[in-house]
DNA sequence: ATTTTTAATAATATATGATATTTTTAAAAT
DNA sequence: ATTTTAAAAATATCATATATTATTAAAAAT
């Protein structure tokens, strides 16, 4: 057990994470015994975790044919990375209207941390990959988070993983690009200059994307 | 059975439908045995229904305590309000900038039925309000559904559900009011004149949450 | 030899019963 | 009135069984 949380809870996590990372390969069929065998767990939970996973958009189900991992493909990618402009940029206005020195220090908490990795990534390239997604994730979700609306961070996190995905899967480490923009996209948002930690924040993610290797 | 389809997808559909029509108020703790009892469906299918419906945000899930109707508030509406207005608008935006003429005709023949239905209910206030929900609808989804991305069709949705229970629990119908945006909406979007048709997108929704009998 | 049909196999969808654990409720004690 | 304890209810999980539907493989037909 990774954890203290019930049996579905855990791998609900333990699976959508193989999706993430990759390693139960968009298309994939799930086949409820072969899931059985490899996450030890029972078919009725497993039913239960792959339909919260297609609500999330992780998995597609299939009625009488089943479940199966969600295919990606470029234009889904370049939706994704559409949306998540759209929602963040939202969430980051009302987020800096509402800053307060709480957050702001969360920010430059989460900053600092994610600086120091991605610095770390440019000098060692072999680097460990999902840490530096790891802080990625939680600077930018620190940015909305002080948006003070629920519906808005869950849609983001909703969308924000699925971009991490493709981030995973096909997007790599982009260098100083990265690093300066993140930069610019704190010192904005310490401003609370809206206009300007948007335009980053957009260029940042289209920048993102472009850098996309195209083995899909 | 409502049709040919599987159990589960039928349970699903009535389930969400008795949260969104009302019939499960918000906060009503969902007993497996009960909904067992009430629904004819067994347990291991009503999990994984009340799992999806908590993706969908129907329901909430709370680990070892079970499921219960999600809650509804003031502020909550609000967010769903602004959220929709947020993503109706992107998406009617590039519904009009891939506008043709097969989308236009579709988006006619929606008002069409939505209009004669409204005036209707002007007459006839003792009208059958699912009905108007059903047309109301299916225009507002014509509106975003010539947008060329899927995903934001599905956000959409999920958003505009979110938001249609609460028209069916505190909001009402508002008359000729409503009447006239939805032929602004129609006209400006023929013209593809988003700047105007969003105006009144905008001012549509925030019209309608003005309406809401305060009663949460 | 390719297509179609048929039969066999595998997988899904659903239900039920069993068990361990956790929550909730009710009663008793402080 | 609050805390403790005991009993009851509910959840979480699994295993097993059955009917239905899909998929695959084999046989038959063209």
């Amino acid at each position: 057990m990774i954890n203290s949380k019930t049996v579905g809870e855990n791998t609900y996590e333990i699976i959508k994470k193989d999706i993430i990372f990759g390693n139960l390969k968009p298309l994939k069929k799930l086949k409820l015994n072969e899931l059985k065998n490899n996450y030890k767990t029972s078919i009725s939970t497993l039913r239960e975790i792959l339909s919260r996973l297609s609500g999330d958009g992780f998995v597609v189900y299939e009625e009488q044919k089943g479940f199966y991992v969600s295919p990606v493909s470029e234009s889904d990618l370049k939706e994704i990375a559409n949306l998540r402009i759209l929602i963040e940029s939202h969430a980051l206005k009302y987020s800096l209207e509402n800053s307060n020195p709480d957050w702001e220090g969360s920010l430059l908490a989460a900053h600092h941390k994610l600086n120091l990795y991605e610095n770390k990534l440019l000098k060692n390239k072999t680097e460990e990959r999902s840490n530096w997604k790891r802080y990625d994730s939680e600077f930018h979700q620190t940015l909305v988070r002080n948006c003070n609306s629920n519906n808005l961070i869950e849609l983001h996190k909703l969308i924000f993983d699925k971009y991490l995905r493709y981030q995973l899967l096909v997007l790599t480490f982009r260098g100083s690009g990265s690093i300066e923009e993140h930069k610019k996209l704190l010192d904005y948002s310490l401003e609370r200059n809206f206009k300007k930690a948007q335009m980053v924040l957009e260029e940042h993610i289209q920048n993102g994307i472009i850098h996309a290797n195209k083995s899909f």
